[in-house]
RNA sequence: GCCCUGGUGGUGGAAUUGGUAGACACGCAGGACUUAAAAUCCUGUGGCCUCACGGCCGUGCGGGUUCAAGUCCCGCCUGGGGCACCA
């Protein structure tokens, strides 16, 4: 008898929203954070893999909740940027109304999943109540600087305070005027403007941001990105570096996102060399370089093309040569850089001078230098150095070696090394390179030749959109200077036209009467699509404040997201910027913490089962309602299939290779997607087979963090368990729990499955939870057990992972209240404690499988074992567990552990 | 090229971290119930040999440590993800 899971799930989803079930708190208990990653709302809705981490996070959610511990589990939705814009541009819609119909999608499919969300907290970043609070923040961050003495951010008065005092490079602050007073602590703000290049996407009409790009293509659409030179507001991230890097190593994250933005931050320790130039007295070249200890293997300098000493630099014959090469190079875009493997490059004419040898160097430009990265500059080692070697064999320079010995060769290859001696290096020769490392730079330090220095390869976060659908900046320009926005929200206005203009201006500067105000010109551009991601479970904890962005008590009692569950191709973008903005916030007090989540899990992609039709000469991705049973097609659904769909228009029955009026298809398991029809909705198997059936089988499907392709085939399985559930508690609707006494085989089964659960529920090991679920109703099924002793607790353990069947069985023994404010039951270890053989084993001539041991490991005597195979016995004293291996015949091996 | 991760039956995946490999589920085969089907229940199901008892081989490949290796060590092959002129 099969379960009405429809009206069950729709009456307690009700019920429990009128209860107001998971907005109440009790805040004299323990506090329990735990948070999704909100959803951006596409117009294609939810498929079965968005709700895994939700799933997941529901069921540690109601765990702890069942476990005394007051619950923070919010949802929102993360609505501004360029997907909405674009999708509205393609439908022709307004984004805030397109935006308005996919959250209300959404939220219906999620409801109908069961999460124990709060949604009175429900935030959107589009609501001016919300955004009002990102300006406020980015304010905060215009009015900030970095103070490197007390290693923090601080208020800019405290910097120009400073400038008061000391005045700034050799005058007076207030002699500098306004401008220019700007212009210097634009050099300090943490929200700032600066004329440089960018990351500029022609397709998109807006600049992006470093994380927003991969291999020289938008993250979004795969357009072309080049680099342009414009003025952009950008985050001083950059100062957080040494910070965002050594605090990762406090976190319960995933090693492999660690250890991703740790490259991404990209530290490395080395010093900064300066080279004089030949006839230039009063400028050097800056050069960068990790091993100073090589720089008697210096021959040349490289200069990146945007270098800006190049003018001077250069000598007259070879300007028009230098000039076509910067021509050139800007023509390109970074991936056609990239994608240049060979060394090229020219030569300036000019000449530095070596620090210690007093040699002359020639100076070359090339574009495997990077103007971003370090000084822009290098002292080429082409001895030791891949990139080195290849430009100096093309140009034929000379090539020295300085490190290694008399084996070692740089005939054919460099050799990249930071082992061996200096050789070639004068009076440094025979020292280590790390020593020397040292050294070298303590000798050049004492002529101001060198620095220690740090270099990162993070660079300070874009933070300028020319784009409609995403926050105004608060910021007002008076005489090109710009001044905050006292009053917040500023709020979006409507605009005739929302496309991109197409000329590196946002829409927002056609709508000329919000534009020009009283006061003075508003900033047009928009704050990119990370801007109110970067806070948001701040805002959870009091959404509904109009004087804070969330009060002081209310943090100071929620305090840090205790488990952060969502994708892990966050990793260099918004889980980086939640980062630096937390860490911005605590540095002025507004937080008590300093990274927002303490536990991090990704979850995986659960991908859809493609099928493919190969045409001759390429694969079609077929439809699966097209496709029968045994992956394949037939005639007759094919020549429908062509009726309907494009792609299959102009292909010959005739020509594809068929069997017995059947094509035969491939399967491929792959990203989800409507165009691959691969895609399953959540709704379809709610509908057919409910929630809670969802849930369990998103959880089984195997272990969360991993990938894996949805079947629908093995639901089945997981729905029958639930049957059987149902069924142990009820006949015919009736009850049969009975207050019987539990037999001690039930007792034993009940204790073993607490214990199992709440270990896997701690170890995020869902599946074989599920797995423990089903071992336990089939021997409580076969047992016959209907004692409440038994199946009371054990409906507790499932509640948090099918909360509407247990929730209707839980009402039906009787109970007036909620499973889900119920109490998780402990185990009894005394009821697990005896230690069973699996195997019979003959001790002093008898015969047992449960064997007591004596305290005296040397009393134990064993004459013989019956079974040739090894038997182990473990048995817990003192909260040690102490293991014996039994082979044929003697005690080979204690184990004391 | 560098850095993370994985590789176990026909399939998804278990294995108390060194202790009976393949739990649980799907699929498949056989059976019960049924006029029949669906649903449900029972039995079997890694491979090879054997009527059977039982035996041999088996966790990507090749070595090693150990009484004992899916698990530890060394060397390969391979799937996935990230970074990639970062000096």
């Amino acid at each position: 008898m099969q379960y009405d899971f429809n009206k069950i799930e729709k009456k307690w989803q009700k019920h429990w929203e009128k209860s107001r079930l998971y907005s109440q708190y009790d805040f004299s208990k323990p506090k329990f954070y735990a948070l999704d990653m909100f959803p951006y709302p596409s117009g294609a809705g939810l498929h079965v893999g968005h709700p895994l981490g939700y799933i997941a996070s529901d069921i540690v959610s109601r765990f702890k909740r069942l476990n005394g511990f007051n619950v923070l589990h919010p949802i929102g939705f993360d609505a501004f940027g360029l997907p909405a814009e674009q999708y509205a541009i393609q439908t022709g819609q307004h984004p805030e109304t397109t935006t308005a119909k996919n959250i209300e999608n959404y939220k219906r499919q999620l409801k109908n999943i069961g999460f124990s969300f709060d949604w009175e907290r429900e935030i959107q970043t589009t609501n001016p109540n919300y955004y009002k609070w990102t300006q406020w923040i980015f304010s905060l961050l215009f009015e900030s600087w970095y103070n490197p003495h007390s290693n923090k951010s601080e208020n800019i008065k405290t910097l120009i305070d400073k400038f008061e005092r000391e005045g700034f490079e050799e005058k007076e602050w207030k002699e500098y005027s306004n401008i220019e007073k700007e212009n210097i602590l634009q050099e300090y703000r943490l929200a700032y403007q600066k004329d440089t290049y960018v990351n500029w996407c022609e397709e998109l009409g807006t600049v992006l941001a470093n994380d927003e790009v991969k291999n020289g293509l938008s993250e979004r659409g795969g357009h072309p990105v080049i680099q342009k030179k414009m003025k952009q507001w950008f985050l001083r991230i950059t100062s957080y570096a040494d910070r965002l890097l050594s605090d990762l190593g406090n976190l319960d994250w995933p090693q492999s996102i660690k250890e991703v933005q740790k490259n991404w931050i990209g530290k490395s320790v080395g010093a900064e060399i300066y080279f004089k130039i030949k006839d230039l007295e009063q400028d050097k070249i800056k050069v960068f370089s990790t091993r100073p200890d090589t720089i008697f293997g210096v021959t040349f300098l490289v200069l990146a093309p945007e270098h800006k000493l190049l003018n001077k630099i250069t000598l007259p014959k070879q300007k028009k040569v230098v000039q076509n090469y910067i021509n050139e190079t800007k023509s390109k875009n970074e991936r056609e850089r990239q994608q240049n493997k060979e060394a090229n490059g020219v030569f300036t004419g000019n000449f530095a001078i070596h620090p210690f040898t007093g040699e002359s160097l020639p100076i070359y430009l090339s574009e495997y230098v990077l103007n971003s990265y370090g000084t822009g500059a290098i002292m080429a080692v082409p001895a030791h150095d891949e990139r080195d070697y290849a430009f100096a064999k093309k140009f034929n320079l000379t090539i020295r070696q300085v490190i290694g010995d008399d084996n070692s060769s740089i005939e054919e290859k460099p050799l990249v090394t930071n082992k061996g001696k200096l050789i070639n290096s004068k009076q440094f020769d025979g020292i280590e390179p790390k020593e020397a490392q040292k050294v070298i730079v303590e000798a050049l330090q004492k002529n101001q030749r060198a620095k220690t220095k740090i270099n990162y390869k993070l660079r300070d976060a874009g933070f300028s959109r020319q784009r409609y659908w995403g926050e105004p900046f608060p910021i007002i320009y008076q005489n090109n200077v710009p001044k905050l926005v006292e009053d917040l929200p500023v709020r979006l206005p409507s605009v005739d036209s929302y496309e991109p203009t197409g000329e590196g201006k946002s829409p927002l500067s056609n709508n000329l009467q919000w534009v020009n105000t009283s006061e003075g010109l508003r900033e047009t551009d928009t704050m990119p699509g990370y801007a109110g991601s970067s806070w948001y479970f701040l805002r959870y904890m009091d959404p509904h404040n109009e004087n804070e962005f969330a009060g002081k008590n209310n943090i100071q009692y929620w305090q840090q997201v205790d488990l952060y569950i969502g994708g892990a191709e966050h990793a260099t973008g918004h889980l980086l910027y939640a980062r630096f903005w937390t860490k911005f916030l605590f540095d002025l007090d507004y937080l008590p913490f300093h990274e927002p989540f303490q536990k991090l899990v990704n979850q995986g992609m659960i991908q859809g089962e493609s099928k493919l039709l190969f045409t001759g000469d390429r694969w079609l991705h077929v439809p699966v309602n097209y496709v029968s049973k045994d992956g394949k097609i037939s005639k007759s659904s094919f020549l429908e299939l062509q009726k309907v769909n494009k792609r299959f228009e102009g292909l010959k029955w005739d020509n594809l290779s068929h069997e017995n009026d059947m094509l035969s298809l491939k399967s491929q398991s792959e990203k989800m997607s409507k165009s691959k029809f691969n895609v399953v909705n959540p709704d379809e198997i709610c509908e057919q087979y409910g929630a809670d059936t969802l849930r369990l089988y998103e959880m089984f499907l195997g272990p969360l963090q991993d990938s894996k392709p949805w079947n629908t085939q093995g639901i089945e399985g997981v729905f029958r368990f639930l049957n059987k559930l149902w069924n142990l508690f009820l006949v015919e609707q009736e009850v049969r729990v009975d207050d019987s006494q539990p037999s001690e085989y039930a007792l034993k089964t009940l204790h073993k499955t607490i214990k199992k659960i709440t270990e896997d529920i701690e170890a995020f090991s869902f599946n074989t939870a599920v797995s423990t679920f089903m071992i336990a109703i089939n021997e409580l099924t076969q047992q016959k057990c209907n004692s409440r002793d038994i199946l009371e607790p054990i409906l507790i353990l499932i509640a948090p992972f099918a909360p509407h069947i247990t929730e209707e069985l839980w009402s039906r023994l009787g109970h007036s209240s909620s499973i889900h404010n119920e109490q998780w039951p402990s185990f009894d270890d005394s009821i697990l404690k005896e230690t069973t053989a699996k195997y019979p084993i003959s001790i002093n001539g008898k015969v047992r499988t449960a064997i007591e041991l004596p305290k005296d490991l040397s009393k134990l005597e064993i004459e013989q074992i019956v079974y040739k195979d090894p038997i182990v016995l473990k048995w817990i004293e003192n909260k040690e567990i102490l293991k014996f291996i039994f082979v044929p015949g003697k005690i080979v091996n204690i184990v004391i552990r």
